[in-house]
DNA sequence: GTTTCATGTAACTTACTTAGTTACGAATCT
DNA sequence: AGATTCGTAACTAAGTAAGTTACATGAAAC
Protein backbone atom coordinates (compact mmCIF):
# COMPACT_ATOMS: atom_id res chain seq x y z
CA UNK A 1 0.00 0.00 0.00
CA UNK A 2 3.05 2.69 0.93
CA UNK A 3 4.72 1.67 -2.56
CA UNK A 4 1.19 1.83 -4.76
CA UNK A 5 0.28 5.43 -2.83
CA UNK A 6 3.50 7.02 -3.60
CA UNK A 7 2.90 5.67 -7.26
CA UNK A 8 -0.72 7.60 -7.16
CA UNK A 9 1.43 10.68 -6.37
CA UNK A 10 3.68 10.57 -8.85
CA UNK A 11 1.94 9.45 -11.94
CA UNK A 12 3.76 11.62 -14.51
CA UNK A 13 6.61 9.37 -14.69
CA UNK A 14 7.45 5.74 -13.42
CA UNK A 15 9.52 5.11 -9.82
CA UNK A 16 12.28 2.25 -10.14
CA UNK A 17 12.15 -0.56 -7.43
CA UNK A 18 15.65 1.20 -6.11
CA UNK A 19 13.36 4.62 -5.45
CA UNK A 20 10.72 2.04 -4.23
CA UNK A 21 12.40 0.48 -1.79
CA UNK A 22 14.02 2.99 -0.27
CA UNK A 23 10.11 4.40 0.57
CA UNK A 24 9.68 1.21 2.65
CA UNK A 25 13.73 1.05 3.76
CA UNK A 26 13.90 -2.55 2.05
CA UNK A 27 15.53 -3.75 -0.70
CA UNK A 28 14.97 -3.68 -4.57
CA UNK A 29 15.23 -7.21 -5.39
CA UNK A 30 12.41 -7.53 -2.79
CA UNK A 31 10.00 -4.85 -4.17
CA UNK A 32 10.19 -6.36 -7.47
CA UNK A 33 9.56 -10.16 -6.27
CA UNK A 34 6.52 -8.56 -3.92
CA UNK A 35 5.27 -6.40 -6.23
CA UNK A 36 4.98 -9.22 -9.87
CA UNK A 37 1.54 -9.94 -8.33
CA UNK A 38 0.60 -6.47 -9.11
CA UNK A 39 1.89 -5.99 -12.30
CA UNK A 40 0.49 -9.86 -13.18
CA UNK A 41 -2.68 -8.72 -11.99
CA UNK A 42 -2.46 -5.09 -14.40
CA UNK A 43 -2.62 -2.84 -11.13
CA UNK A 44 0.82 -1.60 -12.01
CA UNK A 45 3.04 -1.48 -15.01
CA UNK A 46 6.98 -2.24 -15.43
CA UNK A 47 9.10 -0.79 -17.79
CA UNK A 48 12.87 -2.28 -18.43
CA UNK A 49 15.88 -0.06 -19.25
CA UNK A 50 16.91 3.22 -19.21
CA UNK A 51 13.51 5.90 -17.83
CA UNK A 52 12.13 2.28 -16.49
CA UNK A 53 10.84 1.89 -13.66
CA UNK A 54 7.03 1.26 -11.92
CA UNK A 55 3.78 2.82 -12.32
CA UNK A 56 0.18 2.54 -11.81
CA UNK A 57 -1.69 0.24 -14.63
CA UNK A 58 -5.09 2.05 -14.68
CA UNK A 59 -6.31 5.23 -12.35
CA UNK A 60 -6.30 4.94 -8.61
CA UNK A 61 -10.05 5.33 -8.38
CA UNK A 62 -10.42 2.08 -10.55
CA UNK A 63 -7.82 -0.13 -7.87
CA UNK A 64 -9.72 -1.45 -5.07
CA UNK A 65 -7.70 -2.55 -2.05
CA UNK A 66 -9.71 -6.47 -2.77
CA UNK A 67 -8.01 -6.53 -6.02
CA UNK A 68 -4.18 -5.72 -4.57
CA UNK A 69 -5.39 -7.77 -1.87
CA UNK A 70 -6.36 -10.82 -4.16
CA UNK A 71 -3.31 -9.82 -6.49
CA UNK A 72 -0.56 -10.27 -3.89
CA UNK A 73 -1.83 -13.24 -3.26
CA UNK A 74 -3.23 -12.53 0.18
CA UNK A 75 -6.25 -14.51 2.43
CA UNK A 76 -8.16 -12.26 4.04
CA UNK A 77 -8.88 -14.61 7.03
CA UNK A 78 -5.69 -16.08 9.66
CA UNK A 79 -7.19 -19.58 8.71
CA UNK A 80 -7.15 -22.60 6.36
CA UNK A 81 -9.50 -25.27 5.68
CA UNK A 82 -7.06 -27.44 4.67
CA UNK A 83 -7.83 -31.14 6.32
CA UNK A 84 -4.90 -32.17 8.52
CA UNK A 85 -6.05 -35.56 9.67
CA UNK A 86 -7.66 -36.61 6.47
CA UNK A 87 -10.98 -39.30 7.49
CA UNK A 88 -11.27 -37.74 11.08
CA UNK A 89 -14.86 -36.94 11.36
CA UNK A 90 -13.73 -34.59 14.25
CA UNK A 91 -12.29 -32.16 12.06
CA UNK A 92 -14.06 -32.79 8.89
CA UNK A 93 -17.39 -31.00 10.94
CA UNK A 94 -15.13 -28.84 12.60
CA UNK A 95 -14.18 -27.51 8.94
CA UNK A 96 -17.88 -28.04 7.80
CA UNK A 97 -19.11 -25.89 10.66
CA UNK A 98 -16.33 -23.14 10.14
CA UNK A 99 -16.70 -23.00 6.37
CA UNK A 100 -20.06 -21.04 6.53
CA UNK A 101 -17.99 -18.74 8.72
CA UNK A 102 -15.44 -18.85 6.24
CA UNK A 103 -17.27 -18.26 2.94
CA UNK A 104 -19.27 -15.64 4.51
CA UNK A 105 -16.77 -13.76 6.10
CA UNK A 106 -14.20 -13.68 3.29
CA UNK A 107 -17.00 -12.33 1.03
CA UNK A 108 -17.96 -9.61 3.58
CA UNK A 109 -14.15 -8.58 3.76
CA UNK A 110 -13.57 -8.31 0.12
CA UNK A 111 -16.71 -6.55 -0.08
CA UNK A 112 -15.69 -4.07 1.80
CA UNK A 113 -12.13 -4.06 0.43
CA UNK A 114 -13.77 -3.44 -2.91
CA UNK A 115 -15.54 -0.69 -2.07
CA UNK A 116 -11.93 1.37 -1.11
CA UNK A 117 -9.96 2.38 -3.77
CA UNK A 118 -6.01 3.47 -4.17
CA UNK A 119 -7.09 6.78 -4.90
CA UNK A 120 -9.05 7.26 -0.97
CA UNK A 121 -6.15 6.15 0.37
CA UNK A 122 -4.21 8.62 -1.75
CA UNK A 123 -6.72 11.16 -0.68
CA UNK A 124 -6.19 10.76 2.59
CA UNK A 125 -2.61 11.11 2.02
CA UNK A 126 -2.72 14.62 0.66
CA UNK A 127 -5.17 15.81 3.29
CA UNK A 128 -2.43 14.59 5.73
CA UNK A 129 0.29 16.14 4.22
CA UNK A 130 -0.98 19.50 3.26
CA UNK A 131 -1.99 19.89 6.47
CA UNK A 132 1.13 19.27 8.26
CA UNK A 133 3.59 20.74 5.43
CA UNK A 134 5.98 19.05 3.40
CA UNK A 135 8.83 19.08 6.15
CA UNK A 136 7.55 16.83 7.77
CA UNK A 137 7.24 14.48 5.41
CA UNK A 138 9.77 11.24 6.19
CA UNK A 139 10.19 8.78 3.50
CA UNK B 1 -10.97 -27.05 18.03
CA UNK B 2 -10.55 -30.63 17.41
CA UNK B 3 -9.42 -30.95 20.73
CA UNK B 4 -12.41 -29.51 22.38
CA UNK B 5 -15.03 -31.23 20.31
CA UNK B 6 -13.05 -34.39 21.68
CA UNK B 7 -13.04 -33.09 25.23
CA UNK B 8 -17.57 -32.28 24.82
CA UNK B 9 -17.58 -35.74 23.55
CA UNK B 10 -16.34 -37.29 26.82
CA UNK B 11 -17.61 -34.73 29.30
CA UNK B 12 -17.83 -36.90 31.94
CA UNK B 13 -14.48 -37.47 32.36
CA UNK B 14 -11.04 -35.78 32.05
CA UNK B 15 -8.30 -36.52 29.07
CA UNK B 16 -5.07 -36.10 29.21
CA UNK B 17 -2.68 -34.24 26.93
CA UNK B 18 -1.21 -37.08 25.91
CA UNK B 19 -4.69 -38.98 24.87
CA UNK B 20 -5.33 -35.27 23.37
CA UNK B 21 -2.47 -34.85 21.51
CA UNK B 22 -2.92 -38.25 19.91
CA UNK B 23 -6.02 -37.01 18.53
CA UNK B 24 -4.19 -34.43 16.53
CA UNK B 25 -1.16 -36.03 16.15
CA UNK B 26 1.28 -33.95 17.69
CA UNK B 27 3.21 -33.90 21.36
CA UNK B 28 1.68 -33.75 25.13
CA UNK B 29 4.27 -30.63 25.65
CA UNK B 30 2.69 -28.92 22.65
CA UNK B 31 -0.88 -29.57 23.71
CA UNK B 32 -0.20 -28.04 27.09
CA UNK B 33 1.04 -25.11 25.98
CA UNK B 34 -1.72 -24.52 23.10
CA UNK B 35 -4.24 -24.87 25.72
CA UNK B 36 -3.12 -22.99 28.64
CA UNK B 37 -4.66 -19.70 27.36
CA UNK B 38 -8.20 -21.90 27.43
CA UNK B 39 -7.55 -22.81 30.96
CA UNK B 40 -6.45 -19.50 31.81
CA UNK B 41 -9.62 -18.35 30.23
CA UNK B 42 -11.89 -20.62 32.44
CA UNK B 43 -13.43 -22.84 29.25
CA UNK B 44 -11.00 -25.61 29.91
CA UNK B 45 -9.79 -26.38 33.40
CA UNK B 46 -6.94 -29.01 34.08
CA UNK B 47 -6.27 -30.95 36.67
CA UNK B 48 -3.08 -32.58 38.13
CA UNK B 49 -2.29 -36.27 39.31
CA UNK B 50 -3.91 -39.59 39.51
CA UNK B 51 -6.94 -39.52 37.59
CA UNK B 52 -5.97 -35.79 36.10
CA UNK B 53 -6.80 -34.19 32.74
CA UNK B 54 -8.67 -31.42 30.81
CA UNK B 55 -12.15 -31.01 30.68
CA UNK B 56 -14.67 -28.74 29.60
CA UNK B 57 -15.09 -25.33 32.33
CA UNK B 58 -18.43 -25.07 31.36
CA UNK B 59 -21.48 -26.65 28.86
CA UNK B 60 -20.17 -26.67 25.27
CA UNK B 61 -22.98 -24.70 24.32
CA UNK B 62 -21.76 -21.28 26.81
CA UNK B 63 -18.56 -21.66 24.94
CA UNK B 64 -18.53 -19.49 21.70
CA UNK B 65 -15.74 -19.65 19.10
CA UNK B 66 -14.98 -16.02 19.59
CA UNK B 67 -13.87 -16.39 23.29
CA UNK B 68 -11.92 -19.88 22.05
CA UNK B 69 -10.13 -17.36 19.40
CA UNK B 70 -9.65 -14.58 21.86
CA UNK B 71 -8.20 -16.66 24.80
CA UNK B 72 -5.92 -18.13 22.41
CA UNK B 73 -4.33 -15.08 21.33
CA UNK B 74 -5.56 -15.28 17.82
CA UNK B 75 -6.14 -12.16 15.52
CA UNK B 76 -9.25 -12.30 13.66
CA UNK B 77 -7.33 -10.73 10.44
CA UNK B 78 -4.21 -11.37 8.74
CA UNK B 79 -2.51 -8.08 8.80
CA UNK B 80 -2.00 -5.98 12.20
CA UNK B 81 -1.81 -1.98 12.17
CA UNK B 82 1.63 -1.11 13.68
CA UNK B 83 3.40 1.74 12.32
CA UNK B 84 7.28 0.00 10.52
CA UNK B 85 8.26 3.96 9.36
CA UNK B 86 6.81 6.01 12.36
CA UNK B 87 6.74 9.43 11.32
CA UNK B 88 5.57 8.71 7.53
CA UNK B 89 2.50 10.76 6.50
CA UNK B 90 1.83 7.90 3.94
CA UNK B 91 2.10 4.76 5.77
CA UNK B 92 -0.02 6.70 8.77
CA UNK B 93 -2.63 7.47 6.19
CA UNK B 94 -2.89 3.70 4.92
CA UNK B 95 -2.93 2.94 8.93
CA UNK B 96 -5.66 5.52 9.34
CA UNK B 97 -8.16 4.82 6.38
CA UNK B 98 -7.54 1.26 6.63
CA UNK B 99 -8.11 0.97 10.34
CA UNK B 100 -12.08 1.68 9.60
CA UNK B 101 -12.14 -0.99 7.96
CA UNK B 102 -9.99 -3.18 10.59
CA UNK B 103 -12.68 -2.43 13.43
CA UNK B 104 -15.65 -2.99 11.61
CA UNK B 105 -14.04 -6.17 9.91
CA UNK B 106 -13.28 -7.28 13.46
CA UNK B 107 -16.23 -6.24 14.75
CA UNK B 108 -18.06 -8.25 12.46
CA UNK B 109 -15.92 -11.46 12.28
CA UNK B 110 -15.81 -11.13 16.39
CA UNK B 111 -20.15 -11.04 16.22
CA UNK B 112 -19.95 -13.95 13.87
CA UNK B 113 -17.96 -16.38 16.07
CA UNK B 114 -19.81 -15.55 19.05
CA UNK B 115 -22.78 -17.24 17.64
CA UNK B 116 -21.42 -20.38 16.75
CA UNK B 117 -20.88 -22.21 20.03
CA UNK B 118 -18.77 -25.65 20.83
CA UNK B 119 -22.16 -27.29 21.05
CA UNK B 120 -22.81 -26.68 17.37
CA UNK B 121 -20.04 -28.19 16.23
CA UNK B 122 -20.06 -31.00 18.57
CA UNK B 123 -23.86 -31.48 17.03
CA UNK B 124 -22.52 -31.51 13.56
CA UNK B 125 -19.70 -34.18 14.37
CA UNK B 126 -22.62 -36.44 16.20
CA UNK B 127 -24.88 -36.00 13.19
CA UNK B 128 -22.24 -37.22 11.10
CA UNK B 129 -20.32 -39.70 13.08
CA UNK B 130 -24.15 -41.62 13.72
CA UNK B 131 -24.37 -41.17 9.67
CA UNK B 132 -20.76 -43.03 9.27
CA UNK B 133 -20.60 -45.02 12.04
CA UNK B 134 -18.10 -46.15 14.38
CA UNK B 135 -15.99 -47.98 12.78
CA UNK B 136 -14.49 -44.78 10.66
CA UNK B 137 -14.11 -42.42 12.98
CA UNK B 138 -10.21 -42.62 12.49
CA UNK B 139 -8.73 -40.67 15.51
C1' DG C 1 4.21 -41.84 53.45
C1' DT C 2 5.63 -43.60 49.27
C1' DT C 3 4.49 -44.57 44.64
C1' DT C 4 2.30 -43.32 40.52
C1' DC C 5 0.35 -40.27 37.47
C1' DA C 6 -0.41 -35.88 35.32
C1' DT C 7 0.23 -30.99 34.64
C1' DG C 8 3.51 -26.61 34.37
C1' DT C 9 7.31 -24.83 32.41
C1' DA C 10 11.97 -24.01 31.05
C1' DA C 11 15.44 -25.01 27.70
C1' DC C 12 16.93 -26.80 23.66
C1' DT C 13 16.54 -28.59 18.77
C1' DT C 14 14.51 -28.79 14.35
C1' DA C 15 11.72 -27.28 10.52
C1' DC C 16 9.81 -23.82 7.94
C1' DT C 17 8.97 -19.38 6.14
C1' DT C 18 10.24 -14.83 4.86
C1' DA C 19 13.44 -11.11 4.10
C1' DG C 20 17.66 -9.78 2.42
C1' DT C 21 21.61 -10.21 -0.79
C1' DT C 22 24.39 -11.23 -4.85
C1' DA C 23 24.67 -12.13 -9.50
C1' DC C 24 23.58 -11.96 -14.09
C1' DG C 25 20.70 -12.25 -18.24
C1' DA C 26 17.22 -9.66 -20.98
C1' DA C 27 15.20 -5.57 -22.54
C1' DT C 28 15.19 -0.66 -23.61
C1' DC C 29 16.64 4.03 -24.24
C1' DT C 30 20.26 7.50 -25.59
C1' DA D 1 27.90 0.57 -27.77
C1' DG D 2 26.92 1.84 -23.21
C1' DA D 3 24.02 2.83 -19.45
C1' DT D 4 20.02 1.62 -17.09
C1' DT D 5 16.41 -1.18 -15.11
C1' DC D 6 13.56 -5.13 -14.67
C1' DG D 7 13.26 -10.58 -14.07
C1' DT D 8 14.76 -14.24 -11.70
C1' DA D 9 17.63 -17.75 -9.75
C1' DA D 10 20.45 -19.00 -5.91
C1' DC D 11 22.14 -18.36 -1.62
C1' DT D 12 22.25 -16.49 3.33
C1' DA D 13 20.25 -14.75 7.50
C1' DA D 14 16.64 -14.06 10.69
C1' DG D 15 12.58 -14.93 12.85
C1' DT D 16 8.74 -18.03 14.21
C1' DA D 17 6.48 -22.21 15.47
C1' DA D 18 6.60 -27.07 16.43
C1' DG D 19 8.68 -30.77 18.56
C1' DT D 20 11.49 -32.75 22.29
C1' DT D 21 13.71 -33.52 26.74
C1' DA D 22 13.90 -32.82 31.47
C1' DC D 23 12.33 -32.02 35.79
C1' DA D 24 9.72 -29.73 39.48
C1' DT D 25 4.98 -29.51 41.43
C1' DG D 26 0.71 -31.28 42.87
C1' DA D 27 -2.85 -34.95 43.60
C1' DA D 28 -4.75 -39.50 44.06
C1' DA D 29 -4.14 -44.46 45.29
C1' DC D 30 -2.44 -47.85 48.08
Amino acid sequence: MHILVHMTETREHALTSEQLATFIHTNPVVVRRTIAGLRDAGIVTSARGHGGGWQLGRAPEKISLAEISAALGETLLPFSNEPESPGCLVEQAVIAALDDFRIEAERLLAEKLSRITLADLAADFRRRYELIGVTSHAV
